[in-house]
Order: structure tokens, then C-alpha cells, then sequence
DNA sequence: CTGAAAGCGCTAACAA
DNA sequence: TTGTTAGCGCTTTCAG
């Protein structure tokens, strides 16, 4: 029945005691360098492996979070959730962190946690999960949105700052015929961007036109779409901000086939800074989201309070949780000019 | 300290035993419907929630499977790896299963396993991890890659085969002059479909010419030189098996470059059938591997271990392990014609 | 520096 | 149908 060698085998086999193998494992001070040595001796001649459940019942350390993204169609295919991914990665490699991924394919109410605490990237309709996991006293971390209503750490990037300096940069050139094309409004992120796009307009004293103003969905066909009504327009736009570079790449080649030039005929400036709007037959300007960075911090911050838990042994509720957006970055390619006269 | 409630709290709360809220937690059948109702109640009202790794520990079931995959860069880039862990979700969750995706970011020679059986999925050097947890008698399961010499079941894509007709299409159309660009040859795959190019050479009674086959490594750059080389040949190549898409689509590239004509000048074969293969300017003939099926099936494989090693307690290591080879299945689009005379 | 013993929260016989 | 009880494997005071 007892399949598994324990640590009970193995005390026996070095001839110590249970407790001295635990100290071992869990690399304590405290053990003669000539009694560490016959242990780990024992642990190799004998295969052992700890048995995760047990350290974790027991109340023993757990060198391993998680991080929960919402399974929605594509999730692998954006270059943002990815990107998040990679520096969640990263940094858990340095802090020699392990990583359990958890696809969260449909809403559930609880976690089956199993780590020491929890990152959640891009809650959509993981709101309740996400309550549920705090309430439960787990080192939580929210990404890429900012939950207000909830004690709970995150870390956002700053969307409307990016998209009123991706606009600006356009009026700087001399446009004020600026068009967005939204991403998908029940995301916070395009909600943000288009509000970006309004406070730029509105402060530089220029006419804020509804018509000029786009509804898309972060998909290719969408903007397609929404680039297509915007030709039609008079006085037509000179220049359009996108909500990310996905769109804005579909947007270049239509405005392509249609025998427009960009930069020339119209400006177009995206959002993502992903690895396509380089390779792009012209190069696109865009803001750069610092996901790399986000998840850094975040993971930091997430490894802080899993210390500071098992130290003090009460959850610091009474520290006002952090609400951190970090800032985007312009990056200035070829598919901007002033506008013609 | 003990802050979380737990399953004497839930039994006092209803009146029951811990043992009855545990069969309620169980699903079990034997409790009266009143009972379970007045449990349930309890468990709603107190925010309950089963300790995981006490579960575990107790020798309960895990209704989690994990999934390891090699954390080399651009895995999550790759049309490939993402298709296989969709797979796996969505078969996940047919069965009820919760899914953990462990990735492997630096060798280690053992999982931190808490999941009730694992799939190890495109093995480069996670080997020896493998091992130990066939060895620690965790129900594992190996896709794509075939691993000979370890009592795994294994379920991988026919690569060879796949080659094989790709290039026999190309000799049905009368191509005799066919070039192969080669995937990364420290991957078991790459090696196969190479040799899938030359049986089907060989087959054909065509001469080898090994000038005709450039080494890359399915990166694009790679591609890029491997055709540049190629061109220079005399006899120049009539036909280019590229071993995938995304190689073969910056062929493509090279060659409008060059001022060809695809498939007037040069006909492609791609392998992979990747989304991109479509919406490509030229859309690509290619190799469709069953990447859905084939994670279907190891995940099926590793719940029916799991269930039976339950009922047995003990691991079945007198039944052979599978080694399953998929069926590949080429897509034919317009990446091809007869060569000129 | 090391050992003995008391749990951590849950499940699974075995009784009742 | 339900309760009692003995672990699962480990960590951690507390003694020594």
C-alpha cells in the first residue's frame, strides 16, 4: 500500500531522526555539515522525493505560485498574454520559484490552489474566483487590471496615459484629424485607450468627432470594418490611432489596397509594440506596453507577502493594497508624417 | 493559526460527522439526500473549501493532471505547442478535469508533482525528469516524442510518413528536381521528416543529392539562407519540401524577392497547416498533423491510468506501453503545379 | 545539534 | 446510512 520511500525510510537509513531529514530538506542551519552529508547520502541512495501535499499540509514552505488566465479563444495566439507569461517565467526562474500555469477553461467559483499564492492576468469573468481566492487568505496578485473593490495588490499598465501620448505625438505632427479605432469596450484596456484618445483631442481644443470614433474588437476583420467607414468620411481623417498593433497591420493593408499611401495619405499609429509591427512592410509606430516589467513586479510583490505571511503568520490586511500602473513608451517608426496640405 | 475552516467545522456546523461531509465533498452515494442537503447548506454558509494537498495526502482523488512543456523560447509562439495544450484543455475538460501546465524552465531532475498523472509533451532534455516520474510511479503519459526505452505511453505525429507524402505528391506531379530545408535536427521531428524526404527520393528510383537538402531550424532566418543557397544550385531545385509552414512562407517570401513565381517557378510544401499557411498570399500546400487528436487521446490514455491505478493500487507496469503514431494528412492548396519543361 | 511527539485536513476502512 | 478512528508524509515546537 506504502509504495513511496519517506522520510521515515530515510531516517532510518542515516540512522537520524525523522525531524533531522526535514531540517535537511529545508536546508535548516542547524545540522552538523558530517550528519547533512549522511542524509543527503540516504535521500540519493534511496530516490526520495518529498512529497509536495505533505510539506504543504504540514505547514512547510511552498516554492511554487500560480498563475491563472482566463481561457478565452486565442489566448496563446496574443502576443500579450505570452509576453506576460515570459516575465512571469523569468522571474520565478531567479527567485528559483516554481510555476504552475492555470487555465481557467471555464468560470469556477474556487481555485483547487496548491500554491503558495496566486497571480491572476486578465480577469475576464474570473472576477468571482478571484474574490474567492482572497477571502480565502491566499497571497493574491492581480495583472493587467486594476480591481478596485477588492484588498488585493495590481498591477496595470497605464493605457490611457499611452494612448493620449500616442495622440499627441500625432497632433504634435500637425494632424487634427485624428480617428480611433477602438479594441473590444468590455475590455479595460480599450476603454482606457479610447479615453486616452479623447482627453488628447479635447485638451489640444479640437473638435471631438463621434463619426471619427470606431467601434472594433481587437480582431483583424473588425478593423477592416471600422478602417472601411472611416474612408468614407468627409473630411477624411489623416490619421488614425488603433487600439493595438494587430488591427493596425490589417488597417495598413487595407488602406494599401486601396491605393493609399501610409504614411503619406494617412498616419497610423498602434498599440502593443508587438514583434509584427517591425516586420511590417511599414514599420509601425506604436506605444510599447512594459509587460515584462509588469510581471516582474508583480511577481515580486506576490513573493513579498508569501514571506511576510509565513513570518508573521497573519495576513497584512491592514496595508493599504497596492494599485500600480506602470507607464508605456512611444516608440516612433515609419508610418507617421505630417499630413499633407 | 489554524485561520481556514475545515472539515470538523462543516460536520459540527451541520450536526454530522467529518466523515459524512467528506462523502458529501465525494460525491459519494450513500448519504440521504436530507443529510447531504444539510452539508451542502453548511458548506455554502461557512465558505468552505477542501485543502488540496490534505486530500492528496489522504490518498483522495486528484481531479488535476499536469502537463509539462519545455520552457525553450518562442513556446508559446509556436502554432504548434499552443495547439497541443489546447488540445489538452479541451479535453480537460470534458472529463472534469483541473489542468495544470508545468513549465519547465530549467532542467530539473524531479517534478514538484501534486497532480494526479502528468503529460510530458515535446521532450528536449527533460529526460531524466521523465524518467523519475515514471519511476516514482506517477501516471505519466509522453507526447510527441517516442521514447523507446522507457515504459511510457507515447502518442506522436507520423512525421515520417507525412514527409513521405508530401514528397510523393510532389514526384505525382512530375517533380524530380525536389530540394527539402530541414527543421531543427537536434528535434526528433525534424530528423524524421528528413527521412521521410529521402525514402520517398529513394522510392522514386530520383537520385539523392544531398546538396539538395539545406539544415535550418524552423526558424525564419534559417529558412532564408537555406533557400538563398539553393538558388544557386544548377540544376536549380524545381520543388521545395520545407519542413513547416512558417519556414516555408518565408521561402515564399525569398522567392518573390528573387523575382519567382510560387508554384509557377518553385512549388512549396509546407508541414504543419498552421492558420498562417491559409491567410498567406500564396496559400500553402502542407502537411495537417493531428495535433487536437493526438492530445485527446494521451489525455484519455492518462485518466484511464489514473482510474485504474485507484481501483488496483497498484501500477500496471505488465501492460506494454502504447507508442502511437498519428496519421498526417496533406492539405493540398495552391503552393503547387506540374514543373515547367 | 538532534530526537520525540503533536498535529496539518482529509479519506477510508470498520463498526454501529 | 452514518460515526469512529487510524493513518497519509511532513514540519515544528519543545526537550535534551
Amino acid at each position: 500500500m506504502r509504495s513511496t520511500v519517506n522520510i521515515f525510510d530515510v531516517a532510518k537509513y542515516a540512522g537520524v531522526s525523522p525531524a533531522t531529514v526535514s531540517r535537511v530538506i529545508n536546508k535548516h542551519p542547524n545540522v552538523r555539515p558530517q550528519t547533512r552529508q549522511k542524509v543527503e547520502q540516504a535521500i540519493r541512495d534511496l530516490k526520495y522525493h518529498p512529497n509536495v501535499s505533505a510539506q504543504r499540509l504540514a505547514g512547510g514552505v511552498t516554492r511554487t505560485i500560480a498563475v491563472v488566465i482566463p481561457h478565452y479563444e486565442g489566448v496563446f495566439y496574443s502576443y500579450y498574454a505570452v509576453e506576460i507569461l515570459r516575465g512571469v517565467g523569468i522571474v520565478c526562474d531567479a527567485l528559483g520559484l516554481d510555476l504552475i500555469l492555470y487555465v481557467a477553461t471555464r468560470e469556477r467559483e474556487a481555485l483547487p490552489i496548491a500554491a503558495g499564492g496566486v497571480i491572476f492576468a486578465d480577469i475576464i469573468s474570473q472576477y468571482n474566483c478571484l474574490k474567492n481566492t482572497i477571502e480565502r487568505g491566499i497571497p493574491t496578485v492581480v495583472i493587467n487590471n486594476v480591481v478596485d473593490d477588492l484588498p488585493v495588490d495590481c498591477f496595470a499598465i497605464d493605457n490611457r496615459g499611452g494612448a493620449k501620448e500616442a495622440v499627441e505625438y500625432l497632433i504634435s505632427l500637425g494632424h487634427t484629424k485624428i480617428a480611433h479605432i477602438t479594441g473590444d469596450l468590455n475590455t479595460q484596456s480599450a476603454v482606457d485607450r479610447l479615453t486616452g484618445y479623447k482627453e488628447a483631442i479635447l485638451k489640444a481644443g479640437i473638435e471631438l468627432r463621434p463619426e471619427y470614433i470606431q467601434e472594433a474588437d481587437f480582431s483583424r476583420v473588425s478593423a477592416r470594418v471600422a478602417v472601411e467607414k472611416l474612408l468614407k468620411l468627409r473630411p477624411r481623417p489623416t490619421a488614425i490611432f488603433v487600439a493595438s498593433d494587430e488591427m493596425a497591420l490589417e488597417v495598413v493593408s487595407v488602406l494599401k489596397e486601396k491605393g493609399l499611401n501610409v504614411p503619406r495619405d494617412i498616419s497610423v499609429v498602434g498599440f502593443d509594440n508587438s514583434p509584427s509591427a517591425v516586420q511590417s512592410p511599414v514599420p509601425l509606430t506604436t506605444v510599447k506596453q512594459p509587460l515584462l516589467e509588469m510581471a516582474r513586479e508583480a511577481v515580486e510583490e506576490l513573493h513579498r507577502i508569501i514571506e511576510n505571511k509565513k513570518g508573521r503568520h497573519i495576513y497584512m490586511s491592514h496595508v493599504a493594497p497596492h494599485k500600480v500602473y506602470l507607464h508605456t513608451e512611444l516608440v516612433v517608426r515609419n508610418s507617421c508624417q505630417p499630413p499633407l496640405v
